[in-house]
DNA sequence: GTATATGCAAAGCATTTGCATTAAA
DNA sequence: TTTAATGCAAATGCTTTGCATATAC
């Protein structure tokens, strides 16, 4: 429950209201928020938090490597908490709703030696892009 | 030579010199060029076009698909008129810079149908991170 | 001649920054 | 007490927009 709080803790980081707000809110698989979002929901449990916090913090939580980013290539970037799974994602070209891929859905990929070329790689962001199946019913 | 020329007529747009020099840039492979870049390098052949001109012509190309957007994650979006061979992208996280990765050299990958649940997915973008042999080499 | 494309400058949006204040440890 | 975190507001960077003018067809 505390999971996050504790590791933050562990580095060194202090644990304040803000921050428990903020983590409070990035818990769960299928999250996907944007700074906004996060912003908002936190508030209700601590108003007075201001929007300069939330980029600190998620800025911070991404280094650390607690939350990663998704750009969807329109709109803000959002943030996944469930880091624990490496899961691919889904985003409607329509609507922009991101639904989570589980990796044992998806063959492993593999890169030839040969095309890297000397690169250190790190990972592999996968992303597909369609219709969900609301848009798919109703075009726009 | 002509060949983006033609088909942007063909489809009923109207060739002007802005066009042909922003056209004249987007040819290649591993071009990736942010809309500054195009600028900067469309100007050489005509110093009065603008910004607004280039972002209006690069989002038309997007959208006829004669050009494919590339979101590196942090500054702004590349271009890639490289749209015949369906590749994927190296990018290195410490400097940026983008190789292209060709799909012979990437195994296929397969999503299972029950992790589509309704979706119709149109394509799918992969980007490999990591750093590149430069930034590799000599750590920041 | 007519509709489309252009250029300019202003607006927009997401995000970052500077800095004085506050509070966690 | 000390150093890190916060909030505010201004600044930044990229991209889009409104609108009058120019131009491809």
């Amino acid at each position: 429950m505390e999971a996050l709080l504790d590791r933050l803790r562990a580095r060194g980081m202090r644990i304040t209201p803000q921050r428990r707000a903020i983590a409070d809110v990035l818990v769960g698989e299928h999250v996907h928020l944007s700074a906004e979002d996060v912003l908002a929901r936190a508030r209700v449990a601590l108003p007075e938090l201001s929007q300069a916090t939330v980029y600190a913090t998620l800025t911070e939580l991404v280094a650390l490597g607690e939350v990663c980013e998704i750009t969807t290539g329109d709109g803000p970037r959002r943030f996944d908490p469930n880091v624990g799974s490496s899961h691919h994602h889904l985003v409607c070209r329509s609507c922009g709703a991101i639904r989570d891929v589980e990796p044992s859905g998806v063959s492993r990929l593999h890169v030839a030696d040969d095309q890297l070329a000397g690169y250190q790689l790190e990972r592999a962001d996968i992303t597909f892009r369609g219709l969900c199946p609301d848009c798919a019913a109703a075009p726009s």
